[in-house]
DNA sequence: TGCGAGCGGTTCAAATTTGAACCAAATGAA
DNA sequence: TTCATTTGGTTCAAATTTGAACCGCTCGCA
């Protein structure tokens, strides 16, 4: 409770480039994308994320959790992106209550065409842009930062 | 323009912890600023950016490039923290076109108060999650990303 | 001196995001 | 069964973000 355990230089660093890179990353992929193919980075993570299920169909509060969005959020692009045709809403069979998205056919291949000029810039962007080694020291790291936020919400209320 | 150069398992792995846990550390931090003292990340980042600027004043465009938001997003926060009494605005002294915001005494006592917690908080769910190499990975690697795209972008146009 | 392009900021409407309130279905204890 | 609580999703209004259009400076140059 005494003092603030501040950050040195070189914690400082590491923070910084952190956070700066992944708001730089996530703006020009947004970018690419939409310029690409009119897809928000957002849109192309459900398709993605609808894509690897393997029924193609996931529960709406299970892809809110795993991308990080408020529900109402997810409500709404799920939204957006029926419209355009891009996924379903479809009754969950063992519940009632339940709604599952789903990816059609032509968010299949939508996405297809997308993931090549996205997965380039990722490689452009960062992939390429790091050595092994980083590549593993950030793959751990931030796992494991990763994991220990998500743990705590595990009982997960909203979002 | 052959075929894409898809992402093997390692890189996929460091990929996905990078974009993730970007997201959630966002997210969390965010929540724990507002609760705390009813800032936003971006608010915080402002205020912290102003604070250390030698004048404690910066050009907007210069704070919208640092802090990674359009220009008109700029004006709307600066607005919303000039309304509550934190930074204001003030000519330019060498351009008539050039707006200065900065900070106030009432900015900094707040950024004061607020910044105990956050730095704990970004301690608790990053800094100290992480060994010494992997802080030096992130901040190497990542640093580079960040730079990489920083200098594309140094003609800059827009935000 | 006068003009045209580019810069620095703001304004505005449209899109997105958020959180709280709400509703229906599911759970579970009395 | 019955009622209270919790889940899963949606709705709604308010806050934020974005990009395009715009306006007044600045600068370079004829």
């Amino acid at each position: 409770m005494g003092h603030t355990n501040w950050l040195n230089d070189e914690e400082m660093d590491a923070w910084i480039a952190f956070v700066s890179s992944a708001a730089l990353v996530d703006r020009e992929l947004d970018q690419q994308l939409k310029e690409d193919m009119g897809l928000s980075h957002l849109q192309y993570q459900i398709l993605m994320t609808l894509n690897r299920a393997e029924s193609g169909a996931m529960r709406m509060t299970e892809l809110a959790e795993r991308l990080i969005n408020s529900k109402s959020g997810l409500t709404y692009q799920i939204g957006q992106m029926e419209k355009a045709g891009l996924v379903t809403r479809r009754q969950c069979e063992w519940s009632k209550s339940g709604v599952l998205a789903e990816i059609t056919p032509e968010g299949r291949t939508t996405l297809e065409r997308a993931a090549p000029g996205h997965v380039e810039a990722v490689r452009e962007l960062v992939i390429d842009v790091l050595t092994p080694e980083q590549r593993r020291a950030i793959a751990d790291g931030l796992g494991r930062v990763r994991d220990r936020i998500a743990d705590t919400k595990q009982g997960g209320t909203c979002w």
